[in-house]
DNA sequence: TATAGACTCTGTAGTTACTACAGGGTCAAG
DNA sequence: CTTGACCCTGTAGTAACTACAGAGTCTATA
C-alpha cells in the first residue's frame, strides 16, 4: 500500500492528527476536507497537504472554532481570489470573537472559584456552593 | 388560569427564567425536572419551588456543567447526603477545565493578532496570514 | 354563551460535531 | 491463497437543545 512514499491510508492520517477515522470521513462528508484520490478498490490515499489541513482543522476545533467559522478560514485559502486586506479582517474578527470567549470564560472562573472558596470542606448543609445556586438572588457569572 | 396565587403556567415559568419552553419540557423528560401537576385539561402547573430548582440548573449550565453534572448536585441536594466537600472539589475541578481552555485561547488570540499585524493589506499573493496557515511548520497555537 | 386568540399539548425531526456499530470488501505478508 | 489488519458505506446514537405541525385548552370579551 503507498504507491510512492508520499501517500498514506486514513489510518496513518488518523494516527499523525490524533483525529478519529470517523471524524476525517465526516470532515469529507462536510466538506472541509476535499475528497481523496482512491486506490483501484477504492481505500482513501492521502498526502502532506492533507495531513497540514487536517491539523490546521483539528487544533481549530480543539480551541472552539465552529465548523462553519473554519469553513471560512479554509475557503480564503481554496479560492485564492482573495486580498490580503480582507483575510486580516477575518482574523481579526476572529481575534475579538477569541477575544470575547476569553473574557466570559474567565468571569466564569472567577465565579467557581469564588464560590469554592467560600466552602468549610465540612459535613452536610449549608454549602455556599448549593446555597448559591438556590439561592434566586445570587448572579453567578455571564451576565446579560 | 392558576387557581391559587401560587401557580402559574410553563409560559410563566419560561418568562421568569428565561428558559424556553421546549427546554423546560425537555428538562422534564430527561428527568432533571419534576412533571408537575396538571390541570384537569393538562396544562403544567408550577410552583416556587420549580422555579428555583430550575434557575439552578440554568445558571448551573451557563457555568458549564453539563446536564449530567447538574444531575449529580441535584442529586446530592435532593439526597442531602452530600459533603460539602465533594461539592467543592467538583467546582474546582471545573475550574481547571476553563482555565486550560482560557490558556489556550489567549495563545490563539496571540497567533492570530501577530499574523494579521504583518499584513500589508495589500493585494493578492504572499499575505503572512494564508502562509501562516499553510505553512506545516507554523504552530498556530495549541502546541502538543 | 359563543367565539377569538393566546396559550398549551404531544410527537417528531432538525441542529452541531462527532462516535459507534454492522456487514461487507481490500491489501500485503507468509 | 489464506489470514488478519485495515478500509469501505450507511445508519443510528450522543448532548442539549430548537423548531415545527396539528390539535386541544383557557379566558376575556361581545
Amino acid at each position: 500500500m503507498g504507491k510512492t512514499v508520499h501517500e498514506f491510508t486514513i489510518g496513518e492520517l488518523s494516527k499523525r492528527t490524533g483525529v478519529k477515522i470517523e471524524t476525517i470521513r465526516y470532515y469529507e462528508k462536510s466538506g472541509i476536507m476535499p475528497e481523496p484520490p482512491r486506490t483501484a478498490g477504492g481505500f482513501r490515499m492521502y498526502r502532506e497537504a492533507h495531513l497540514n489541513r487536517l491539523r490546521f482543522i483539528r487544533r481549530s476545533r480543539q480551541l472552539g472554532f465552529s465548523m462553519t467559522d473554519i469553513d471560512g478560514l479554509l475557503g480564503l485559502v481554496d479560492e485564492r481570489g482573495y486580498t490580503c486586506g480582507e483575510v486580516r479582517s477575518f482574523t481579526l474578527e476572529h481575534a475579538d470573537t477569541v477575544k470575547k470567549k476569553i473574557r466570559d470564560l474567565k468571569r466564569l472562573e472567577k465565579s467557581l472559584r469564588g464560590i469554592a472558596s467560600q466552602c468549610t470542606g465540612e459535613e452536610i448543609p449549608d454549602c455556599p456552593i448549593i446555597d448559591a445556586l438556590l439561592d434566586p438572588q445570587t448572579q453567578l457569572a455571564l451576565q446579560p
